[in-house]
DNA sequence: TAGATTGTTAATCGATTAACAATC
DNA sequence: TAGATTGTTAATCGATTAACAATC
């Protein structure tokens, strides 16, 4: 969708986004150099990163706040409803089904998937845990063109082929491992044992 | 501790383990070809991370396979146990109190921290949750030098203040807003709900 | 030996930062 | 006007890739 875009530059459209959306200081308008200092940036990157945008600035004043939280929200694709589903309904997953973060985005985390007989028919915050062999109809069902990957690192690629084969488009990967997808589809991994670990490296 | 290694570099290593780890075939040497192709990157690249480490190749055949493994879980500290504490004992904060995932790393989630008095004196995992304003006396106990911030944004500042001065020096941190901390402290963000947007933003 | 592989030096590429003209 | 700010072009920096000598 937004292929010119520098992934390192999307990656901090939410960073601004955030900050924006939590320190209204009643001033209507905010400059790159204030956000960058905010933010610990540099500012003209914060006003590279902010071109991408529809956003515009106004010389001498900076940015008008509430345009340029639109302009990022629009970007970011905030304004567009989209489904999501989680697979794999341990503790991870339950966690993610409860999550009020997602809808900033646009997001609705709407079912998770399991294969464990416990758990099928339950309910986490009101949405409901299927049984992971009826998932295909499931993410067709509720249109989900997002996945979340919360099963072990051994399951993860069997469960994103099928995620791929029932028309999700695009999966969040917490397990452990490099997922193999086709052309076209995307992953992207979080590993927070490794991020724990490499912190623990850098000090 | 590792203040050579570029950070892009370090955060490839853990991939690098995972994938030695469960990807023997029986052949005791692995060549950095073998591993780009396997995980999709430039063969230097391989080669160059890996000299970061006290990893030798040999000329012909590639890398020993246990001794690479070993060179990458000392290089990241698996074999130094360190304790970490988790601050905010909800669905996340719970869900990796009972993660196993951390032992490869030499971590160990001994506790968790949180204010609400229902939750205090219960235990995940057969690890206590405990009262957050004992959170000092806990972590010096404890000796935990790493920390997992799971509280909503707006405490996030507050808690991590209160870290740095219980003797914790690396914060991983969930809540989405930038903490900041002292020079010679280490922060790393996880932000699940933007990882779900720029995934989608991609496709 | 010929071929496969490492490890290193040089070249390229991409992202960040610096410089600066334009604007109000 | 002078000063502050944007947006863009040029320079720098760092990471990745290419080239290649050394090795067995």
């Amino acid at each position: 969708m937004k292929s010119d875009i520098p992934v390192t530059s999307l990656q901090r459209l939410p960073v601004y986004l955030n900050y924006l959306k939590t320190s209204g200081d009643g001033d209507q308008y905010i400059s790159s150099g204030a956000i960058a200092r905010a933010l610990d940036m540099g500012e003209v990157l914060v006003r590279k990163d902010l071109a991408y945008t529809s956003a515009q600035g106004r010389t001498r004043v900076g940015y008008k706040r509430e345009e340029l939280i639109a302009a990022l929200e629009d970007y970011l694709g905030c304004n567009d409803r989209k489904n999501a589903v989680i697979f794999g309904a341990g503790g991870l997953g339950c966690a993610l089904l409860s999550y009020g973060g997602f809808k900033n985005y646009g997001i609705d985390v709407v079912a998770a998937f399991d294969n464990d007989k416990n758990k099928i028919g339950t309910e986490v915050d009101g949405k409901p845990v299927m049984d992971a062999a009826q998932a295909c109809e499931g993410i067709a069902a509720l249109g989900a063109k997002l996945a979340v990957i919360c099963v072990p690192a051994r399951y993860a690629q069997s469960v994103a082929d099928l995620l791929i084969n029932c028309g999700v488009r695009s999966i969040l990967n917490f397990a452990p491992v490099l997922l193999k997808v086709p052309e076209g589809f995307t992953v992207r991994n979080i590993d927070v044992a490794a991020n724990l670990a490499i912190l623990s490296s850098l000090s």
